[in-house]
DNA sequence: CGGGTGTTATAGTTCATCTATAACAACTGC
DNA sequence: GCAGTTGTTATAGATGAACTATAACACCCG
């Protein structure tokens, strides 16, 4: 199986899943064009329901990392390249928060906020 | 008063208020050293639970935007400047997503996930 | 048509939010 | 020291959103 869950993380589980496929486009394992598994495979593969694998895919739709359509499957977007680049500059953001002591929960609320100011 | 909440607002009160005093810190209208109005105070006046301005102000201390003592209350902490860029960044950043069609809760959970890989 | 796909509906459980009351512990000023 | 302030902690209840689970539905392809 492409995608991998831990149990005893406390992270929910469709979390989990988005998080595995960012990491298989983020190292090159998975391109645009490329067909995720059906999220009825992936559910039996990782013993969830189906609905938890459907939200994760739903995620990466709103996200714009893959586009999905009924009878066809969730394929990867074209975006995917742009997207890499936007999590990398999370990723930097985050690290210049924790060394200002702040968290990931709190940079979170901070980010959500943004918005609104 | 110097915060403000929106009765009509989905957005939980406690963020709200949270969001109140750091737009009053960027705007410089508190700066650091600064003491915050005391929750009961902010309690009564916007007619909410103690415990809801608590949260918010409980928020901002894990942020490091303000330092908490009993008996001393909530004052804006030194850092305050640091974290006003920080926070400015995050707008950035929350701008540039927007401009690839990627909504605030999508990058908050991008950027959730940017800490576990 | 037949087997695949994501989508939607429904329901039960769990979790977050807000409220309420009360008691506690640290600081300030008299 | 004492009285009054402050944040902190504990407990409990009510409401609504989120999560999980089951089942039926609608679309696509060969």
């Amino acid at each position: 199986m492409l995608l991998r869950i831990d149990p005893d993380s406390s992270a929910p589980l469709y979390d989990q899943i988005a998080g595995s496929v960012r990491r298989e486009t983020a190292a090159g394992r998975l391109v645009p064009g490329d067909r995720l598994p059906s999220a009825r495979e992936v559910a039996a593969a990782l013993d969830v329901n189906l609905h938890t694998v459907l939200k994760a895919y739903q995620l990466l739709r709103d996200e714009g990392l893959v586009e999905m359509r009924r009878g066809r499957g969730a394929i990867v977007s074209a975006r995917a390249d742009a997207l890499a680049e936007l999590r990398a500059e999370a990723a930097a953001l985050a690290g210049r928060a924790r060394a200002l002591g702040v968290g990931p929960d709190a940079l979170a609320a901070l980010l959500k906020a943004a918005d609104d100011s």
